[in-house]
DNA sequence: AGTAAACACTACTGATCAGTAAACTTATGG
DNA sequence: CCATAAGTTTACTGATCAGTAGTGTTTACT
């Protein structure tokens, strides 16, 4: 089995699931949209749900290698790193796909905790939160836990307004809270 | 056409929906949920998303009700009151249906912003910042505006956060946070 | 008691849902 | 050049989707 067409299909219904949600998009209208045979992709996925957890999967991956480096790029110490993960926030908000966070999303609409599609999300925001709490570590904060679980929800409370509300203040607002609770953590 | 069929159609849809999301609800499911047929629910209701739509108006009117009448008890100063909507948050999340913010699920499962679905949900947010925004500026905030976004945008992050993550941490962080916001705002 | 509205029940429409079967086409590697 | 595997198309399954028609039953008001 080459990977290159599973590849390919997981990366299109990512995009498709992103757009359309997870009930709103049919798998006549994935193959449609694809270009891929539904037989092709029953071939790679024994059920719609195992597709999903695939997209899921990529989606976690792709947006954690993307902010971390982003903010890697626009912060140089730890610090500067946190803040500029409002940066980096800001340009994914700009982009014309954007809709909101794909896991905030996905626990909407399978909201039941035994769902294997709930607990990826669950997972992703965990592993967002590790990386946070390494950063808050490496600043130097007396309570590092505390601190980056303060500034995941101004994140996610920024990513779930963003997408209501398409200005510029979620991200901008965002990044003053987080300079306020940073300069409260460390000191300014 | 007398309003209590109506009305107890619309207070148990409204459960249902929040329960399994609108694309999980089937007007069938519904109708055996409910026990009332589903010639009833279209003689109240063209159609389904009539039927969503006044699902949203009685959240949103209940919900913003709750939420200023329990900050109003637990706070005596507007500064209070701001502080007190993280602990009414507190114990909504505790609620055992608790699953998250409507408005954020369904323009999540309706992403087009032409939906009225999806404008239901502005609507509601906008609503929500009118009302925290008054008590910013009663506090006596320069920037009643911003303050009243970042507050938010710490309820609306902690909401999501409380639905995939069943401690007491997001409304507590959530508060600390607040905190440190008002102090900086307002001094301490 | 009689009337009319509100209600429920059963059965149906055509469309779409997830998933499958069978036959055909393409590409790849020995 | 041939065999194998991956891909395609078409057609199908039974279930469920939103929404409707027709007939009967309950309720409330006069």
């Amino acid at each position: 089995m080459r990977p290159s067409k599973r590849d390919e299909l997981v990366e299109k219904a990512l995009l498709v699931f992103y757009r359309n949600g997870f009930h709103g998009t049919g798998m006549d209208m994935l193959a449609a949209e694809t270009g891929i045979s539904k037989t092709s992709m029953y071939k790679h996925f024994r059920t719609k749900e195992d597709l999903i957890m695939a997209a899921l999967s990529l989606r976690d991956t792709e947006f954690r290698t993307w902010l971390f480096r982003r903010m890697a790029q626009l912060g140089a110490t730890p610090r500067a790193q946190l803040i500029a993960m409002f940066d980096a926030l800001k340009e994914w908000f700009a982009q014309e796909g954007f809709r909101s966070c794909m896991f905030i999303k996905a626990s909407g609409e399978y909201p039941d905790p035994s769902d294997p599609i709930y607990q990826k999300s669950v997972e992703h925001k965990k592993l967002m939160f590790e990386h946070i709490r390494d950063l808050t570590t490496q600043a130097g904060a007396e309570k590092p836990d505390s601190l980056a679980r303060g500034l995941l929800l101004l994140k996610d409370g920024a990513i779930v307004t963003a997408h209501l509300r398409h200005d510029e203040y979620p991200a901008k607002d965002a990044k003053a809270a987080a300079k306020v609770l940073l300069a409260a953590a460390l000191g300014s």
